[in-house]
DNA sequence: ACGTTATGTCAGCCATGTTGACTTATTGGC
DNA sequence: GCCAATAAGTCAACATGGCTGACATAACGT
């Protein structure tokens, strides 16, 4: 299969104006029919990361940057050790970013009250600046995306999407939507399985 | 607005069972109800491309050997300037990755008939069957994603990426999604504007 | 007092993006 | 047949953001 000298794949996703076509029918949707999804998620998220990194990139920072303003803003007061469960990256990685964004006044870390070994994160005010400047951004895309399609379709492709997490990814996920601190003890640590 | 003192975001996202709440009915989606699309989508992508990171690893191989396989592929006898339209990558950077899967066998660069100093890419044997695994692994975890959503929903996510694209790129992909030589005149080069 | 925990930090590696400059082969117009 | 333009390859150098393993510090809890 996928020989060489092949004309190239042959499903028909006719150009039905401005819409594009969902896998013929009813039949079930074949290893073909899936390709599109590749190549749209694939650009979708190309194009949603590069608002952000345009704005970023004039404060000298990248899009790790823009995660960890993200997630602080969303659970203000978020230890160290449940951002590296979220973001799944290492504890180097992290404190690379992490050192930048509070040397220069983006985020605020407090000992715990509890517990003074913990470093609370909160964003400063110029951090929150930021951040909401950069959700904007991202925010007028999704709602251009959902505007030309009916109603129903926010629930549906919030689902879309929470389906395509891993599953046992997805109860982190799901506390994480709703601004809550995550319980991460089921999530997978390195990518599957 | 989002000062550091607040208990964070107050959304109702209410937990009704297992699926997804969309934005509270028909009020019009306000920014935070959109805060947890930026969440799902960094999240599904993150799950979206692990399983063929874990394949490609075994190949000494990354994402970006991915996306050549993936494109070439999809358009037998793609040229290289056009490789770099799509990818919108620097030669240098296609370079690098080009040659280690033409090195090793994945992909076959033969002179184009008419224009002899045009490569143009070929996926070997070897090259089809690594790019089959890693199309069938994605592919599942579409079909899982779109199994457990209505009908109508595969029209309605394909639609919903599609719009989160660049206006100006849409044609392209559009394009490049029926699996056609794509005209890039109008896609934005950089990021966007 | 001591082991564990939360965090920070150091040195160094890798992948993949960037730039600018230059080479080579080939084409097409004159 | 000459020559500018084009397709592609290549070199050196750099940035970001992943990774590892090892080690330091401070605070907690028994």
């Amino acid at each position: 299969m996928a020989d060489i000298t092949s004309e190239g794949p042959s499903e028909h996703l006719g150009a039905t104006g401005h819409s594009l076509p969902a896998a013929s029918d009813d039949r079930p949707s074949s290893l073909v029919d899936l390709i599109g999804y590749i190549e749209l998620f694939y650009f979708a998220y190309r194009d949603f990361t590069c608002d952000p990194d345009a704005i970023l990139a004039q404060y000298g920072f990248g899009r790790a940057h823009h995660r960890v303003l993200h997630f602080v803003h969303r659970i203000p007061g978020l230890k160290v050790a449940e951002l590296l469960d979220i973001l799944k990256i290492t504890k180097q990685s992290l404190a690379r970013v992490l050192k930048q964004l509070v040397d220069e006044g983006f985020i605020i870390q407090k000992a715990g009250n509890e517990d003074r070994r913990e470093r609370r994160l909160y964003l400063s005010a110029k951090g929150a600046r930021l951040n909401d400047k950069l959700t904007q951004i991202q925010a007028k895309r999704i709602e251009g995306a959902l505007a030309n399609l009916g109603p129903g379709a926010d629930a549906l492709a919030r689902n879309f999407l929470f389906g395509m997490i891993t599953e046992k990814n997805r109860p982190q996920v799901e506390t994480l939507i709703k601004g809550q601190r995550a319980d991460t003890s089921e999530a997978v640590p390195d990518c599957n399985t």
